[in-house]
Parts: structure tokens; sequence; C-alpha cells
RNA sequence: GGCCCCAUCGUCUAGCCUGGCCUAGGACACCGGGUUUUCAUCCCGGCAACAGGGGUUCAAAUCCCCUUGGGGUCACCA
């Protein structure tokens, strides 16, 4: 049986999209890719309090931001109520379930359970048998007409013909409830593979005190969608080799359930911002640039006294010295604003305990450089001095980048004096050697 | 609690299916060293794991059982 292969990720809207739907929905989507088949996008919303319109947008929003693209879909569970009555009275016609009546809830309808072992094969558990008669009859029709959970998605995925059901092993336990129906209904049996999950830090359930617990999260925190996609694809899944660093295209070609493994991985929020650092030092800076635009304007950066070429440049020198979007900002904001801070001790080290004399002649003989652009003459400058005092070219260096940077660490203090330019740089020496030295 | 799933460095994992090539490999983190005007990058090195106990076997991280630990699930939520 060669049928062509065809999965489904089916989100419920009752909040925003989840790091672990995220990585169902990568599977998914990978396996789909990997072996030219369909992915389907559908809306589990069947609870009519709890679901939203805007959860919807979001989800659809992540799954977008993540590059993870649905060739049909999304379909929603409650424009397809018919079909799922359909298949009750058929259960009902055949005596396999039964009407129940509650007072408070009014009339539902419930799923009668025969008592039988049922064992389903697993993709990446193996066999699994369970004993249905240690299970309760359960409600497939609520009162309010609309089909629950278990029924809906086993009515949706026998009629479309989903070959492939992958989703986390939360609903490992459902998986006999379900079997019962497939069989009730006469559908044929999808290929399971339930994927461990992905827990928090210490090992618990991933809440909001672990940190991000959603994709909205990861995007507004600066986080690049491959970065994430390709930290997630990683957690409980190996290439089999030892690369870490994997695009898209590489993943898709190598993924298989096969890979995939039964235990649940916990979050490592250093190992992703690594990686993160890693696809922001691949970036081209335009490409950075456009990423690191919002943040600059949240942060009141993009007053637009300078040229995109010179932001290039600044981008381009620390580039590789941020992790995530924002920490730019942080980095660089000396380059655009006078409200610098002063790290203490920065300067304490570097400035009232230096030769005040150095300063001041760096001052002078900077005021003297014509062309800020020329990181020859600057060096020259600066290294005319070194030699005259007789001090290593650090004892001039650091107390320079603290004066106009306001802390002991930058690029390269040549390029950093370019940047920056004469005025400002002038300007920073005087207040540091009168409210300093 | 019943039922189900899982168990390799602190973390993500390779190896397990098809025992021997494993004195267990890689990555993040951490600790040293090198390069550098600082930080970062980069390069080199180090630390660190087969949960415990029984089997099976000439041989077990790999197969079996038990214990312990962790997770999941038991809704007219999904």
């Amino acid at each position: 049986m060669t049928s062509k292969v065809k999965v489904r990720f089916p989100p419920s809207p009752t909040g925003f999209l989840h790091i672990g739907g995220a990585r169902t929905a990568l599977y998914n989507w990978l396996f789909a890719r990997h072996n030219n088949g369909e992915f389907i996008l559908r809306i589990e919303d069947t609870d009519q309090q709890r679901s939203t319109e805007e959860a919807t947008q979001v989800i659809l929003d992540s799954l977008t931001w993540l590059g993870l693209d649905w060739d049909e879909g999304p379909y929603h569970q409650s424009e397809r109520l018919e079909i799922y009555s359909e298949h009750v009275e058929k259960l009902l016609k055949e005596g396999k379930a039964f009407h129940v009546d509650d007072p408070e809830k009014g009339r539902a309808v419930r799923f009668k359970l025969t008592g039988e072992l049922t064992n389903f094969d697993d993709l990446v558990h193996g066999n699994i048998n369970s004993d249905t008669s240690l299970i309760e009859d359960f409600v497939i029709q609520k009162a309010d007409g609309f089909p629950t959970y278990n029924f809906a998605c086993v009515v949706d995925d026998g009629v479309m013909g989903i070959t492939h059901v992958i989703r986390g092993d939360d609903h490992l336990s459902n998986t006999p409830r379900q079997v019962a129906i497939y069989k009730a209904l006469g559908f044929e049996l999808p290929k399971f593979a339930h994927i461990p999950m992905i827990l928090g830090e210490d090992g618990s359930r991933m809440s909001k005190r672990h940190g991000a617990t959603s994709v909205t999260e990861y995007r507004e925190n600066g986080y690049l969608p491959d970065a994430l996609v390709n930290f997630i694809a990683l957690l409980g899944w190996s290439p089999g080799h030892d690369q870490e660093l994997l695009t898209r295209q590489e993943m898709t070609e190598k993924f298989t359930l096969k890979r995939v493994n039964k235990t649940s991985a916990r979050f490592d929020y250093t190992k992703l911002d690594w990686m993160n650092g890693k696809y922001i030092q691949d970036l081209p800076v335009e490409d950075l640039v456009s990423k690191l635009r919002p943040y600059m304007k949240g942060a009141n950066l993009d007053n637009g006294v300078f040229t995109d070429e010179w932001l290039y440049k600044l981008v381009e020198l620390y580039k590789e010295r941020f992790r995530t979007l924002p920490e730019f900002v942080t980095l660089a904001s000396p380059f655009f604003t006078d409200e610098i801070e002063y790290e203490d001790a920065a300067v304490q080290k570097h400035l009232k305990k230096s030769n005040p004399s150095l300063i001041k002649d760096a001052y002078n003989k900077l005021k003297e450089v014509n062309d800020f652009s020329s990181i020859t003459e600057l060096e020259d400058c600066l290294r005319s001095i070194t030699t005259e005092h007789s001090v290593g070219f650090g004892k001039l260096a650091q107390p320079i980048r603290v004066a106009i940077i306001g802390k002991s660490a930058s690029a390269g203090i040549f390029e950093t004096l370019e940047l920056l330019g004469k005025e400002k740089t002038l300007k920073r020496l005087e207040y540091t050697i009168n409210t300093f030295l």
C-alpha cells in the first residue's frame, strides 16, 4: 500500500501556539515534506466556550512566521457539524452508542465500549496494548450538539484520509478510545507516532514560570524563526550525525520518524540563545538590519540622524556580539543617544585609576584628526600617544572606550571612534575629563 | 490511586532494533590556554553519563525481569 502520505496539525484555538505545539506542527510538516505528502491544518474549535477567533489568527500567524506552510485548510470543526452528526447517527442506529440525559447539561451521546483488548502500532514506541474494559463509555456528542475531541478527531482523520497521526505523547492514553471508534466506524487505522513532550528546565511540565512558552513570545523576544525551528527540531529528533546547525532543506531530507526519541526533552534556553546567535551571525546585514529596526524603534533609536550605510557598518561590527535582536539595542545604544550609562566598575577600573594626561593627550590629538572615517589616521594618532608615554596600547584604548561608550566592552576601538564620529567623541572625552578624572 | 509511557554527561543527544568496533562520540554550559586594544568571534585542551539490582550470554549501554525515579492520562477540555 503506497498511498500518499497525509498528515495534519490540529490546534485548538484556545490560546497562543505553545512551543510544544509548534514542534508537533514542525514534525508533521517535516514528515510531509520528506515524503512529498500533504500537510493539513485543522482548527479543533469544538469547545464553544473557550475557542476564539483571535486565537485562531495568532496560531496561523505563528505557523506562518515559523515558515510552516500547509497544503489544505484551515478546516474548522465548527463548520463540519453535520459530518459528525451523521456518524453519531450511524453509531446510534447500530447500537454502538446511546443517549444519556443529564438534568443540568441536557442530552448527550456516549460511545459504547465493547470491553475488548485493543492494540495499535506506534512508529516511535512500537506496539502498545490496552484493555478498553478499564475505560468508561465516553461522551462523543455533547448536549450542545458539538462532538467531543476524541470523536471529531477520529471522524476527521478517517474522512480526510490521514495516513499518519503525529502528536504529543500526552495523547497516548486517548488512543485506545480512538482506535475503538475507528473500528466501530469501519475506518482504516492510520499509523500513529507519539512524540515525547517538551518539559521546562526543571523537568516539570513547561509553564510560564520556566520562561517563554509561546511562539509569540519568542518572536517578540528577538529569536529568529529559523533558529527556533532548528532548535526545537533537535528536541526529540536527531539527524543521526554530529551536525547541529541544519537548514530546512537538510532537515527535510533527513527527517524520519525512526529517528525520533522516546524520551521527553527539557527546554534549554541557553542553547537556544547560542543557536540564535549563530543564525544572527550568518544573516546578511541587510536582512539583519530590517529585523532590528522594530526593536530600535521600540527603544527610540530610530531618530533618523544616521544613514543606512552607517547603520550597516555598525550592525556588521556588532553582529557577533549579540544573541537576540533586542540585545543589539542594549549594546549599541551609546551610538544613538547621548544619555550614556557609565558602568561603575568600568569607570573605577579604567578611568579613576588611569593616567589623566593620557586621556587629555588623546583629546587634544584627536581634535587634530580631520578624517574620522580613516581608520589608519585614527590608529596613527592613538599609537603615537602610547609610544610617547611608553605604555601598552590597552592602557589608552580601555579608558577611551569607557569614556565614549560607558562600558569596558565594545567593537574595535578605531571602528568605534569612526562610527561615533568626531563631534560626539570629543564631547564625551571632555565630559569624562571634567567628571571622572 | 488505576492504566499507559519513559530512563546515556548539568542540558540536548549519538550508540540500543541487528550484543563484541564504547577505556561511550558530538553540541550547549562550565573551567583552562592561544589569538586580540577590551568584549565577542575563532582555535586548542579539560571536566562530566550508561538510575539501582537481578538474570541471559564467552561477551550487555545494547536483550529479559524487578525496584526506584520522572512524565502522561483518567471531563458533555482539546
